[in-house]
DNA sequence: CGAACAATTGACGAATGTCAAGATCCGTGG
DNA sequence: CCACGGATCTTGACATTCGTCAATTGTTCG
């Protein structure tokens, strides 16, 4: 079961907030987010709405359906997306890493709640504050909406997945489409992190968890990766793409 | 099995092309469509740079990773977006309605390819040009980030849909979806039509056909909708909804 | 050390897929 | 108008994958 400390939004006394100590100039991600595509001068106005924020494993962020009162980058740390059926069954849409973007679509409530997968550390902009930014620079809703084109591809690729994909291609695809996504930010190597737990990977998958368990043991014994605490190495390639059937 | 005839881009002399005659200010989808953000003398720049564009049943606009020449207003008729699988198995991401617009992420490449249904008509922009408008009018580009915001909200339904429905659900979900879909374009009717073939339901729910047909024909049975050809009558509205576990 | 949680493993069952046979629909041409 | 043929849809019998339930092991952290 997850734990649901509260949202920051609700609570925010209980969330570390203030300035980033040496502003958005050496902010890690800033190459690889949003941020990237604003001059020295718009970044210092950017920079002079933001507020830091932290958060704890299994801490949410924000709720589904949930009014839209902030955008975030993030940072540092991981967080998984999720959205419920009312008995409770769990969807996780994907997994936020740093450089991504929480709320680009600028729309009044969240389509999903974010949780924390361990300590996250967040770039926070009012809603309206960062829409009023976007509304006199083109070129950053231009590059918002860039990312939502790349999102939707993702999600394209992901209802192939769960639509048509059996559960060892399923697990052999998201290993690989893990890996090109921390390549993408710069993290490249042959150990996937794997900062979701095992429930979270099967309700991603749309399978369970005893038969994600199954499968990535069996590639353990396979020899195709080698199984790691929190993480996986990716031993033969190959074999992982011919699997995922991509 | 799927006829192509061809795609439009590359045999044009194929197609039927022309201005409409009496232009955009009388276009029958153009409250519903992003050309609902422009005034009038916007609308007459971009009438200068369209083109009609018809299809027949079963020819494909544009195929997948196809570089995007073009992109398209849906005026009338009904298109089914798909991706495939290497070894032919086939995802339908979703199907395109009057009003919807088609490359609204403005990317290089098509990501899925877009087959007509039945008899359709389109109104066609040159990528370029069309992007060039989009540089020029801040408030086109906020409209086609809005329907790309509701694109995503769309496909996380899908993918919850995928990954965490049973087939009884599935279909439930699609009839009722559809129904609101016909709804916010202004056809509203207790009759749903549904202009593709239990083939293209299957790939788009994730099931076989005779899962779809199953399940079809026993709604039927009990009442909650009666088939009729081409489309489907919701009887028990509450039941359906019941089912569908939204 | 021990309790809580997370992951693994096995035995079994159910939902859905596969294969195969018919029925129905629909456009075409006589 | 009707008859034909191909495509689409329906239905049944059976197979398989994956889920369910339950027990066990491993891991983390006071």
């Amino acid at each position: 079961m997850l734990v649901d400390t509260g949202s920051c939004e609700r609570t925010p006394q209980a969330c570390h907030q203030g300035r980033s100590e040496n502003g958005c100039a050496d902010c890690k991600v800033r190459l690889i987010s949003v941020c990237s595509v604003l001059e020295p001068t718009e970044l210092e106005e950017l920079e002079a709405l933001s507020h830091h924020l932290t958060l704890d494993k299994g801490q949410t962020l924000f709720g589904q359906d949930e009014p839209a009162g902030s955008v975030f980058n993030v940072i540092e740390g991981a967080l998984r997306l999720t959205r419920l059926l009312p008995d409770g069954r769990r969807q996780v849409m994907g997994f936020a890493l740093p450089g991504d973007f929480l709320g680009l679509a600028l729309q009044v409530r969240y389509s999903v709640s974010a949780e924390a997968l361990g300590p996250v550390r967040t770039c926070r902009f009012g809603r309206e504050d960062f829409a009023a930014v976007v509304e006199a620079k083109p070129h950053l809703l231009r590059s918002l909406h860039e990312r939502a084109g790349y999102e939707l591809t993702l999600s394209q690729e992901q209802m192939l997945l769960l639509g048509r994909r059996t559960a060892e291609e399923k697990v052999a695809a998201f290993l690989l489409s893990l890996r090109d996504r921390y390549a993408r930010i710069g993290h490249s190597s042959v150990t996937v992190e794997l900062p979701m737990g095992r429930q979270d990977m099967a309700d991603h998958l749309g399978l369970t968890i005893e038969t994600v368990s199954r499968i990535l043991n069996r590639l353990d014994r396979a020899h195709a990766v080698l199984l790691v605490p929190g993480g996986a190495r990716l031993i033969d390639l190959s074999r992982l793409e011919r699997m995922a059937a991509s």
